[in-house]
DNA sequence: GAACGTCGAGAAAACGTTTTCAGGAGTGCC
DNA sequence: GGCACTCCTGAAAACGTTTTCTCGACGTTC
């Protein structure tokens, strides 16, 4: 930048004023700096630029969720990538693996490099650590999750409300034995959608047996089994609700192994590629994970733009996709 | 820190000693100021920190690819992410969608953001314009496809020999007329697979048929038509190789809601969740995004180390996964 | 024609660190 | 006891910007 100045014949402050689009500089003094600029490749430094500047943002946020390899979150950061790149915004990425103490170091290095917001699916823990951060101007959305024991904006899908549906559904089509197949019981979402089935099973005079809801503690690696393990038990569910992704992907893999795909219905909670394709189709509950995404940047950058007021919660209604899967009947009972 | 340094009574010069575990100072001042850093609930300004230190690292890298909600992407972040969290570098993502100056925009703000590297899946177009970057110290490696006009590190799924095995394996069920349904030919990756498939038709002294090799302009949004076109039409062909995941997912969407799926072979290139419930299950040359990650960072990583020889190519071997698809026979000739 | 604005540009301080340099207090050796 | 070391600490400069403040030049108004 210096050398920018002194090869335009200007000092440092004009060439900041420049490279800053002020319009209070003289025209034939933007060429000259420009000229300079583009004759000596100068590149601006955001960092440092960002460490002096008045309002001291940084112009980056932080996206902490639990695998950004997993289709549904990689759908919810590309969301929030769209909102940010509008506004000349960049993202940092990180996995926590649904691991306290993972995601609170990444909070922290994200904080360390000045990042103007925090974007998270919060694992399973105290969120108070938060504050400080939140006390030093970072703004905080929670997204897919509710942070715990801090109050802060936070986006979600109506996890409940959809796990009914669900029930609701393959009650219509004449299911009274619903197994429930859910991911680790700590998770808010899976807690969310037990609620919700179990809710629904009641609000329709139908008991719960516990016998039929199971939680895989490691997701995948158990959904094999516990749904052939279910499934090949005596008194099994003539339905299932599957609800997670992966879990869902495990579960129909088992079930298609035991060849029972077109005996037991299926009900899954997000959508998955090709769902449409096996036979039968698999019927879900569908998620808007771009949504959700771009609706947490959104309430993130009302926050920067000075929106001081008390936390909002936005709630997306997920919707029943109907392939196949979730509209087989059960069997009829022998005579 | 000025607070910290008052509070331990130590100068500010050993309050960054201590931050930066220099072993050259007393234990009881080390005591004395980690005691005055939790009380004041102190920060490290990593900002700060790189802007000043002779290394300027910031530890912080950029990965650029095309779209990161593409499972095929967002398992290659993922790969990276893992690598560069054991040193403590986080990074930024930003999806090109494949737009040469939306990529070079993301680039430029990477390096005004001081990232150590540049991790890019790269469009079809010249990246002699990271050359400035790589001046200024960035380390650049390609994944997934090479760079043009450049020479950097990369890292590469050997495509065309991919292509090369799927085409085998369906001339060995005994097909000879193959469709090959593409990505965008301008596509480094696209390219690779269509030479590949060409290259073995030949090899194995068949023809390729003009009229069987179609690329789509938009992916998804064309692959359902051109394929339901190319089955439909007079003399078709009797096995599919479909060449990207996108690709493949609309592809057997078409022939199942054509009825085609027993009669049809597919193999597709990458692959895809369901993959095996499908009926027939799909058959597919496989790669292995987190590997590709893993393997790019670890280049860059070697080059931040000093590594300062030529440039380095990794080439990781696809496998197929033979799950049915593929291994469908073509049909009887009419006698 | 003097007083007063307004406009635009430069000098210098500041942002929160790290690092160089210098020096003071010990220690060991002759 | 003096000298040369070593070890640790602090003062101050530096990193590349932005921003405040000051000031000169130029119009405008009575």
């Amino acid at each position: 930048m210096k050398d920018v100045a002194a090869l335009a014949g200007v000092s440092l402050s004009t060439v900041s004023r420049v490279v800053n689009d002020d319009p209070a500089v003289r025209a034939d003094l933007v060429a000259r700096v420009r000229d300079a600029v583009a004759a000596l490749g100068y590149r601006h430094n955001a960092t440092a630029s960002a460490l002096r500047r008045a309002d001291g943002l940084s112009a980056s946020i932080g996206v902490i969720v639990e695998d950004i390899a997993n289709p549904f979150f990689s759908a919810v950061q590309r969301g929030i990538e769209d909102v940010a790149r509008e506004r000349g915004v960049l993202t940092f990425a990180g996995s926590s693996d649904e691991r306290p103490e993972r995601e609170r170091q990444l909070a922290e290095a994200f904080g360390a490099r000045g990042v103007d917001g925090l974007i998270l699916a919060p694992a399973a823990t105290d969120h108070s650590f938060l504050l400080r951060d939140r006390a030093a101007g970072v703004a905080i959305v929670f997204v897919d999750r509710p942070g715990r024991f801090i109050d802060a904006d936070a986006v979600l899908t109506d996890n409940a409300g959809g796990a009914a549906m669900a029930v609701s559904h393959l009650v219509a089509a004449g299911h009274t034995r619903i197994g429930f197949l859910g991911d680790r019981p700590d998770l808010y979402t899976a807690a969310e959608r037990l609620r919700g089935f179990e809710g629904e099973l009641a609000r329709r005079g139908l008991g719960v047996d516990p016998a039929l809801v199971r939680h895989t503690l490691t997701r995948a690696a158990d959904a094999y089994e516990t749904t052939s393990e279910m499934l090949l038990g005596s008194d099994p569910p003539s339905a299932l609700f599957t609800s997670q992704n992966l879990i869902t992907i495990d579960a129909v893999r088992a079930i298609h192994d035991l060849g029972l795909q077109h005996r037991v219905a299926v009900v899954g909670f997000d959508d998955i590629a090709l769902a449409d394709v096996v036979a039968p189709g698999l019927t879900v509950i569908a998620q808007d994970p771009t949504g959700l995404g771009r609706a947490a940047a959104e309430l993130l950058f009302a926050r920067l733009d000075g929106f001081d007021g008390p936390s909002r919660e936005v709630i997306l209604t997920p919707r029943l996709v109907a392939r196949g899967s979730g509209e087989l009947p059960p069997p009829v009972p022998a005579p």
